[in-house]
DNA sequence: GCGTAAGCGAGACGGTACGTCTGGTCTTCCT
DNA sequence: AGGAAGACCAGACGTACCGTCTCGCTTACGC
């Protein structure tokens, strides 16, 4: 994430006319998310963001509504590559395996903390909410949920409660753990796992 | 919440000399809890809380390092009054009861935002993260923690994990659903006690 | 003085874009000009200047390191139009004229106050000193040589010291005169031009 | 317990209990006077002198209106010292030497500066001139008038002019040059004197 | 192939809040 | 009773960002 391209000389920046000017859009995206990294989000403001990124304040208020836009943007994308939700073969071992790289993600993935960051955010701002639960949180529920039935129905898993119930059961221990810096062992998560979603576990 | 004292034309400023003024410690708190609930973590300023409790900024730095900390000051009151961790009689029922004040607390209290604000504002901030987690996470998990080992004793409940692991999955579901704005109904409440707390509950 | 342009509705304020605001410089020199007129050197901050020129604080640290340098600013155009050095003829007439002038300016015109605001800070401030030593005494001193060396080239008077000592002691007694509050009338200021320029005086 | 100062073992601060406290009056004199000498005049507030002092603010407000009665005070104790009208004989050499001390108390001793900032201060404050006038102005021209009068009068002096008028003649160039930090040299000052006081002096 | 339109870096603008500083008032406690 | 200590309200300080704007430039597209 961030890494800037090669300070080649002869990278000039190409001025694009007029038309969006994709060097200034992945600018802002590595800015973002080296600022956040680094100086944590009281320390990302647009002004640093187009300080660091070498761009106009202009140019980034004619993409993005706000700050929380922009490391949506990047969380998105981040969560594609680092937590995606398994699609093909939904086995008790692969959502176990989910369970484990979210807990990863988290607390390890320099990528986490805008999950976090976010989450935070949404306690101030509704817009914030509003915008992270229909960009992400509401996605990413249909995805597991998905997960989760068909699972089920294969028998690999038995969740005894219904798959909202069953996945805030899941991970909100996880992110509760998350948000107050707490460790996450991977006996934890694999704790967690069995105790929700097998059958007779005692 | 933030009620003033009587509007009595004789309530005349007590000036306390070279002593701290009581009243308006008072005045900071109140209106800190009346700005959050108002205007967010956002309209939250020390500006503005100093105006609105007829108060000199120099008089809020003196005695807070931020409003975080007052912010902090009035969640540990607060707590201590809507939602005291039992600590007579540690039975099933009063756990329960407990685990539903924490979900009123947070999902209706006005004051229930303040703990979700830092909760929110540690993401941002280590200081507040740290300050937060010694001054009231630590201290409530302690006592947590006694309730629990006490009820478990006693027979009443029949936890298969380790205490801090139990308040885990029993708060942290709670929690986060409190952060995104979720429905946390009685029942659901009650499908986390029984599940985590209950023997041979399958 | 700190006339405002005319209140025509058409007056939009011009937006200059990224070039500065000639309005804005206006506005805080009139501010300047009428707050220390209205309320003194001490009522003029760079606060009540902001408020009254409309204008933001950062717009006038951007383009004065101090309120000293807003009325060295008002000063010097003041000064172009209230007490030019004459230039042109060096008469006698036009000398003692100028005397006239300038007293007339330091007791009666309210942008004398901001010459004697800038002789007072001068004391208790050493860059204020320096700013204006440099940027209005030296110039016109300058002006004030030329101007009596000419006129005692072409006969109109006599002095019989050096263009310094004789200007400051034309000057001196005026100047500490309004200094000190005390009345300057025109006799007095003929008298010290008889004295000190007239050949053979007694 | 009079705690004793490090500096000097046998100076102890003598508490004098309901009677005013000289101690601290000279305290808050040298303070003020040191003060002003090394930050000048903005960094001279009376928490500063309190400080330097070792006295509370509070002693300092309840036996002067403001920092500038202190200097008030500290100016009139060092004119009666450094530049005394002179009393006995009114003699031309008398008065040349009292203007040459003038000259040199203004230019070269640390208390010619309290001079300069109470002329200054009075520019800026109605008060502060009112209490300069008629604590220090008034009563030293009084003095003068009469040494001008008395060696008038036994011809040793001929002004051409009255009293008032000749004083500032004298002074206003001396002061002047005092306010704008130029030399005064001897020969400068005895220039004035020849010119304004001496019979046919051309 | 030239005019139009949009995106761009730059940066001035009116604002708000920051955290610090000093002023002047007040009260308590000590001597 | 006088003085030291220090909390209090008030408000200016100079800085950082906010979000808006205008400028002068560059490039791509369409007439």
């Amino acid at each position: 994430m961030a890494t800037m391209p090669p300070a080649d000389s002869s990278v000039v920046r190409t001025r694009s006319g007029n038309r969006r000017d994709e060097t200034a859009r992945l600018a802002v995206l590595h800015a973002a998310d080296d600022l956040l990294a680094e100086h944590g989000f009281s320390g990302l403001t647009i002004e640093s963001i187009a300080r660091e990124a070498g761009v106009a304040k202009q140019t980034i208020y004619r993409w993005w509504s706000s700050k929380v836009e922009i490391l949506l943007d990047t969380l998105i994308e981040d969560s594609q590559k680092s937590i995606p939700v398994p699609v093909e073969k939904h086995t008790a071992a692969n959502i176990r395996n989910y369970l484990r790289t979210v807990a990863r993600f988290l607390s390890k993935d320099p990528a986490g903390k805008v999950f976090l960051a976010l989450v935070a955010e949404s306690q101030h701002n509704p817009e914030t909410a509003k915008s992270f639960q229909q960009r992400y949180l509401d996605p990413r529920r249909d995805q597991e949920r998905a997960m989760l039935r068909q699972a089920t129905e294969s028998g690999e898993v038995a969740p005894r409660l219904d798959s909202d119930l069953t996945m805030d059961m899941l991970l909100g221990p996880i992110i509760y753990r998350a948000l107050t810096g707490a460790k996450i062992s991977r006996s934890f998560v694999d704790v967690l796992f069995e105790e929700v979603l097998k059958p007779s576990s005692n």
